[in-house]
DNA sequence: ATGCCTTGCGGAGCAAGA
């Protein structure tokens, strides 16, 4: 079984790429961020006619995510427990292949830190590490795949010190991002692939695609019962070069089935 | 350089991203 997560950054935007994407990598499962849409709005009809049930948790203009299966996703949870003010949609899990449960996440930007959005973020990164802590309690396999805004380490980066100061990068958002892998979590692609560059967002701005001035802030975690099934992981950085994409890329990781 | 792009919203020019 193949999974994949993809910071798709407006699926209204980039539908004719998310559909080449999906017809060339043919997951079984994908996360999507970034959806920019709300449920009502999303591209259904085009992503089903591709071959895949899809679950969203939509808002308007911003954030948003979404499950697509080739199987129906089972057991659709939407929004991270821990904070019911909270409105963002950021959070949706659901059972893939029936016994692989998927958590698809686009975790807060944070900047500018400090600040009250660096507040949020760090907030929701407890929120995140108490989720964590009761999957791996249940002892099953699941993936925490998305988006997570964090850059774990320098290798993770072109420059650590243009991100030294960067909600990112700070010494405190890469240890809260430390309070959750330490619970017991394999980053699946350090694991398959120890060289320093891997890179998952280029900015749009000053050539950084060109000159490889990329970050690795798209992960795929993975609770040790996964960890066991994980038979390859990467990055389909190639896309980045196409007309009109998105700044991330996406990263797949192959399970047994 | 609070920039440099890009999307969504709304129908001009911000907000937000990272």
């Amino acid at each position: 079984m193949k999974i994949a997560t993809f910071n798709i950054n407006g699926v209204k935007a980039r539908l004719p790429a998310l559909l080449d994407w999906l017809a060339e990598a043919a997951p079984d499962a994908v996360v999507l961020q970034e959806i920019k849409s709300t449920d009502e709005a999303f591209p259904r009809t085009e992503i089903e006619d591709a071959g895949y049930s899809v679950a969203t948790h939509g808002q308007k203009g911003f954030n948003g995510v979404a499950i697509l299966s080739r199987l129906p996703p089972e057991d659709v949870t939407r929004g991270l427990p821990g904070d019911d003010s909270d409105e963002q949609a950021r959070w949706i899990e659901a059972t893939v292949g029936g016994n692989l449960r998927l958590c698809g996440l686009y975790l807060p930007n944070g900047n500018p830190a400090p600040g009250p959005k660096y507040d949020y973020k760090l907030a929701w990164m407890d929120r995140l590490r108490a989720r964590v802590a009761d999957l791996l309690a249940a002892e099953e396999a699941a993936a925490i795949l998305g988006d997570f805004n964090v850059i774990p380490e320098a290798v993770d980066c072109h420059d650590p010190a243009v991100w030294a100061a960067d909600a990112l990068f700070l010494p405190e958002t890469r240890a809260a991002f430390r309070r959750i892998t330490n619970l017991g979590l394999t980053d699946a692609l350090r694991s398959v692939n120890a060289e320093p560059g891997v890179y998952t967002f280029w900015d749009y701005q000053a050539g950084a695609w060109r000159q490889n001035h990329g970050i690795r802030i798209d992960h795929v975690l993975l609770t040790p019962q996964a960890a066991d099934r994980l038979l390859a992981c990467g990055v389909d950085a190639e896309i980045r070069d196409r007309e009109r994409p998105s700044d991330h890329v996406p990263v797949w990781a192959e399970i047994t089935a």
